[in-house]
DNA sequence: CTTGACTCTGGAGCAGGGTCAAGGGTTTAA
DNA sequence: TTAAACCCTTGACCCTGCTCCAGAGTCAAG
């Protein structure tokens, strides 16, 4: 099992040093063993966790979550605790794209009440802006 | 028309008061004038143009595109320039949407697989983020 | 007149996920 | 041998949308 430096490590996952150094910084990947004249020395495993880290980033898990994830994977954890960080995103998801849907049919309804000309004064979608509800203090 | 200062008008548009002097500084509300004091003081349309801000941010707007919106409603804009905002916000909360499905929906049925029991090892979820294919590097 | 509630300014700090720069050591190829 | 290409650390900076702080001025009630 063959030791790489930094850079091709990086260029392996598809990141840039700095994201590495930053990861590293950030707990995701412990204890990197150091040659003789302090370089950091990535074994393919370790390259193979920056992958790990790269593909749950774009299931959009946190770094914080993906963390939490690698460490289950270090031998300390079972499935069920996988399962339910899964599940934890989902619901996250379903969430958000209730949220982001519920937005874009009220807007696109908007947009359909418009028929593009005139002045701004009038404006179906200004005018429906206008007319939302809100509750007293904004929830985000 | 009377005039408010500035803590009546963070609280009718239900925002804080340092949010409000931040969407001046951004350029959302412009030339607000002041008592002798130096005070802020705030018509009733500078209260309607909070609201105004607060339920576009409802809808997803960034702060730019509100300044934008704003500017529009201020007599120089068209209902077909207000349309096109709308289009192009409709069109990212599309995109959004489609990308949340679609991580949603992959990491559904990675759970799906996973019968919750055992050891991390071997864990569908865990091999399944392994086996994701990525292009070199990152899309985010 | 005093007290407390507002308001003013400028600037710093937070979250999340990096990115970049300065200044200096190391390794590698020609 | 020497120059390019890496690597090291520390620490600052980017984005967005606030939020908070200090220190000082102002205003209304009692």
């Amino acid at each position: 099992m063959r030791l790489h430096k930094i850079g091709f490590a990086a260029k392996a996952a598809g990141v840039g040093v700095d994201t590495v150094r930053y990861y590293e910084r950030e707990g995701l990947l412990s204890q990197v063993p150091r040659t003789a004249s302090g370089y950091r020395a990535y074994s393919d495993e370790d390259i193979e966790r920056l992958q790990f880290i790269r593909k749950a980033k774009a299931l959009g898990f946190s770094l914080e979550d993906i963390a939490e994830l690698l460490r289950l994977q270090e031998g300390h954890g079972t499935r069920q605790e996988v399962r339910q960080k899964a599940r934890n995103r989902i619901e996250d998801l379903d969430r958000k794209i209730g949220q982001l849907t519920a937005i874009r049919d009220a807007l696109t309804a908007l947009e359909r009440q418009c028929s593009g000309g005139g002045p701004v004064a009038g404006c179906p979608i200004i005018e429906g802006v206008h007319a939302i509800s809100l509750n007293p203090t904004s929830e985000k």
